[in-house]
DNA sequence: CCATTATGTAACGTTTACGTATCATGTAAC
DNA sequence: GTTACATGATACGTAAACGTTACATAATGG
């Protein structure tokens, strides 16, 4: 499965504010499910849960997420 | 109809940039009808989409879409 | 008037985001 | 061992993103 396409750095800038998936997923208004499979890159968030996750990690939605080329060699 | 929840100023940086609609889905590899329905935001484009246009417009993602309240009494 | 270009929009189909609910795992405290 | 918490993951369903194709419309220029 996985996306290959958008990479994240949700963990780390959630850990940073120490904040769960749960409480995450409670303050923009989704299910903890909907954070943890954004976070594990099961599927690609819409532009407004980006923008959202961007704005509870106080980060811009660029640093959180990015585009990769998805050459292969990287291991997970 | 319409998402009220994003708003973007996609039309305005294309006309910035010189780009048509047909341009700007070429350079990200969509369709022009994506471009088009994202612009009158008819639905809400992919985090990878939002990513890919804020690429292409040469802005950031924040700059060109933006969370919107939906209060209502904004004329577009 | 006719051709071209940029844009809006609609029908139809496939894929996927996301919710709800649930279970499994690892860890820490008691 | 069990209670609690944080996380990973599944099955199922609905709604929506996005592609393909096509047509309608306005603005421009011959």
């Amino acid at each position: 499965m996985r996306v290959g396409e958008l990479g994240n750095r949700i963990k780390a800038r959630r850990a940073e504010q120490g904040m769960t998936q749960a409480q995450l997923a409670e303050a923009i208004g989704v299910t903890r499910k909907t954070v943890n499979t954004v976070e594990n890159r099961i599927f690609v968030p819409s532009a407004i849960l980006a923008l959202k996750m961007a704005q509870a990690l106080e980060a811009s939605v660029e640093e959180l997420f990015f585009l990769q080329t998805d050459g292969g060699a990287c291991g997970d």
